[in-house]
DNA sequence: TGTACATCAGTGAACGCGCGTTCACTGATGTAC
DNA sequence: TGTACATCAGTGAACGCGCGTTCACTGATGTAC
């Protein structure tokens, strides 16, 4: 259940490593988060799990399996925050999706990234319907009815998604919040529906 | 100064390419919106220009080089049109960015990527420049002055930038419209500055 | 409690591949006189 | 108008590299009886 948690067992020298699984999508999104999905090289992910590089296959078959199962992590994780966040407003949850970029760039970079992931996998697309119903769900609590509703949604879901791009680039101006919380709240009030909403 | 064309002269057969560097961009720039930057193979350009393959060192130096001058050629183009938009008024500005992002997706992959580009090359920096200059500019014109200001012009950035993230990823849910200069209307007004500024 | 055995989780060697870059070269072009 | 020559724009062979995947294998684990 616990996503990373390899624990503080000592696994140097055994031959069964204990956690491999866990330990190469840690360690996976990791680098991902440096060299991006199509650099990463699932032999650098064993030779840093301290296995041989053959291992990766009885865990992941391909590397498409390995950033497939980090892709359905992540919306997992994602949709659980998004949840959390709900009670404490609006505001919150763009908070929270902001966040959860800044906490987990690597698998954030993996998760709306179709060309990498095996797009039919049955466990990515139930952890991509979970994320989504989370995302339009608390957007659609606020939003008023009609026409507008759906528009006003994917408008708040551009304007995080876009800030998230924006901070991974480096791109944010100086003169705003260092702390990604505080700069979405700044920013994320331009939103028409966020002032509707208050709170 | 035209930017890839290559025109209709007969290159096949002859020594000389005639104009090899644009046509090599070109060729990228269409891999890249299939591949991605980090995917795109030198030799895979070269091969579909008809070319030896060392022929691209002449050009560009190395594969960094190619990437460079893209991102550039790119960033001066967005330049152009975020400019050219601005007479037309705010949401216009918005729409050309989103635009952009949909008429030259491999540009665009590249432009705001710091890793795959040669960060430190003039011709870049300059166009960058020239295309932050642009696109505050526009946003500064419509704001009210102080801290908002700041604040809301990453606002409208993060949203076209957002919105156009997810128009690549084809995360855009039904309902919306499919031009994407309409979808962008249609989200951008959203922005509480949109209202304000009218038209 | 002990033992047989299926299953699981690793190893290490080998495969074939395409890549970016370098190099000495040659053909084509265009300019100075 | 003709010629010498520097420069430009290509060629093709070679380099070394790291990669993903496959394969037959072996060591460790855990379950049935």
């Amino acid at each position: 259940m616990e996503r990373f948690d390899v624990g503080a067992t000592e696994t140097s020298g055994r031959y069964h490593h204990g956690n491999l699984r866990a330990a190469m999508l840690r360690i996976a999104e990791e680098l991902i988060a440096r060299v991006g999905p199509v650099n990463l090289s699932l032999r650098e992910v064993t030779r840093r799990a301290g296995v041989s590089h053959a291992a990766a296959g009885h865990h992941f078959g391909t590397k498409g399996g390995l950033l497939t199962a980090l892709a359905a992590d992540g919306l997992r994780d994602l949709a659980g925050r998004l949840a959390a966040a709900r009670s404490r407003g609006f505001l919150e949850v763009g908070v929270a999706y902001v966040t959860f970029s800044v906490d987990r760039p690597g698998a954030f970079a993996v998760m709306f990234d179709r060309d990498v992931v095996r797009p039919d996998d049955p466990e990515l697309l139930a952890a991509r319907h979970e994320a989504g119903r989370a995302l339009h769900g608390e957007v659609g609590t606020i939003l008023p009815e009609g026409a507008d509703a759906l528009s006003g949604a994917v408008a708040a879901w551009a304007l995080v998604h876009g800030l998230s791009s924006l901070l991974r680039g480096g791109m944010i101006p100086p003169g705003l919040p260092d702390d990604a919380a505080e700069l979405t709240r700044a920013v994320a009030v331009h939103l028409a529906s966020a002032g509707r909403a208050g709170r």
